[in-house]
DNA sequence: GACGGCGGTAGACAGTGTCTACTGCGGCCT
DNA sequence: AGGCCGCAGTAGACACTGTCTACCGCCGTC
C-alpha cells in the first residue's frame, strides 16, 4: 500500500520532492532519487529519458502548487483589487520562503528543460491576473509594465531575502514591512483606492 | 610572455573567466579550467583547496568589475540624485545583460563560499549609496527600505529579463521602458524633485 | 500455449572533485 | 661549495555522477 500502488513515475517524483525539501536542488541526483524510490539506478530512464526531464517533472509540481496557492488566495480575498494584489504578493513570497529548495529549482533554468515549463502554466496566468488587478487599482497606469515591474520586484525580494542579503542590509527578520514598501511603490500609498 | 609571467593562480582565474563568458557557470569544471591553463588537473589545488574557492575567486572579479562600473558612473553623473540613481540602475542592468554568465555565477550561492564574498565589498556599498541618494530624492521616505525594494527590483528585473520571461510577457526587446517604470515606482514620477 | 514487448536490473563508460604519493627544482643554511 | 628542505606541479586512485547497452522476467495478447 505504501509503494507499489503508485506508478514508479510518481514515486520518483515524490522521492525527488522529499530530497529537494531536505537537501536542496544540488542533492537531486538521479541515482539518489532512484535509491530512495527503491529501484536501480537505471530504472528512472524508462520514465524520464534524461535527468532534466525528471527534475522538470519535480519542478512542475512546484509550479502547480504555487498556482494552486495563488488561486485559493485570489478566491478567498474579495476586498478590492489592491488588497487582492497584496494577498497575492504575500502568497508568492511565502511560497518562496516556505519551500526554498523548490523555489530555487523552479528558477534554475539550467536544471530544467528551458522554456515553457512553468511559464505558460502559472507565471503567465499570474501575470495576467496581476495586470488586470493593477488596471483596476490605477486605471491611468500602463498596467502591463507595472505588473512586470512588480513581478520582478517580488522575485528579486524572494531571492535576496532567501539568501539573507536583504535581512542583513535592513536589519529585519520579517519581510512584512519591506513587502508593504514594495506594494506602495507599485500601487501607490495604501489609502489609494 | 603570454603565460609564465603570471602566477598560475591568476592564469586559472583568467581561464575560468573565459570559460564562464563562453559557456556559462556549469562549464566551470576544475579539470577544464586546468586544461585551459595548461596544467594538470591537480595543479589548481595548490592555489585553491577546493572548487568553491576557485569559483569564488572568479566571481570576485565580477564583483570588482561591477563595483568599478558603478563607481565610474556614479562619478560621471552629477545631475542630481534621481538621475544618479537612474544611471546606477542602468549600469546594474547592463552589467547583468552584458555578462550573463558572470552575473549568474555571482548569485549562485551554491557554487560560491556562501557569505561575505561580494556582499560586503560591493553590494553593501552600493546599497548604502542607493540609500543615501534615495534619501535626497525623497526625504520623507524610509530610505533604507526603499533602497532595499529598488535593489530587489533591479535584481529581479535582471533575472527575469535575462531568461526571457519579461521580454515575452511584455512583448518588448529593450528594457528601457520597464526600467523607467521601475524607477518611477520607487522614486516617484520623473518630474519629482 | 508460444511469444512479444514493457519495465526494471546490472554493468560499462567517460567525466567530475578530491586525496595522496611522487618528483623536480630553486633557494637557504652551514 | 654542497647538502637539504620545501614548494609547485604531476600522475594515479577513489567514489560518485549521467548516460548507454545488454539482459531478464513477467504479463497480456493472438
Amino acid at each position: 500500500m505504501t509503494e507499489s500502488d503508485l506508478s514508479l513515475r510518481d514515486r520518483l517524483v515524490d522521492a525527488g520532492m522529499e530530497l529537494l525539501a531536505a537537501e536542496g536542488p544540488q542533492a537531486l541526483t538521479l541515482r539518489e532519487i532512484a535509491r530512495r524510490a527503491g529501484v536501480s539506478h537505471g530504472a528512472p530512464r524508462r520514465h524520464f529519458p534524461t535527468r532534466l526531464e525528471l527534475l522538470s517533472a519535480i519542478a512542475h509540481r512546484g509550479f502547480a502548487d504555487l498556482a494552486e496557492r495563488t488561486r485559493t488566495t485570489s478566491a478567498r480575498t474579495a476586498d478590492g483589487p489592491r488588497a487582492r494584489v497584496a494577498a497575492l504578493a504575500r502568497t508568492y513570497l511565502e511560497f518562496a520562503l516556505d519551500r526554498p529548495g523548490m523555489y530555487e529549482l523552479m528558477f534554475r533554468h539550467d536544471l530544467l528543460e528551458s522554456g515553457r515549463l512553468g511559464l505558460r502554466e502559472t507565471s503567465l496566468p499570474l501575470f495576467a491576473l496581476l495586470t488586470e488587478l493593477i488596471g483596476q487599482v490605477n486605471p491611468d497606469a500602463d498596467a502591463r509594465r507595472v505588473a512586470g515591474a512588480l513581478w520582478a520586484n517580488l522575485h528579486g525580494t524572494a531571492q535576496l531575502w532567501r539568501w539573507r542579503s536583504l535581512p542583513l542590509a535592513l536589519g529585519e527578520t520579517d519581510f512584512g514591512p519591506l513587502l508593504d514598501t514594495v506594494l506602495a511603490a507599485h500601487l501607490g500609498p495604501e489609502g489609494g483606492r
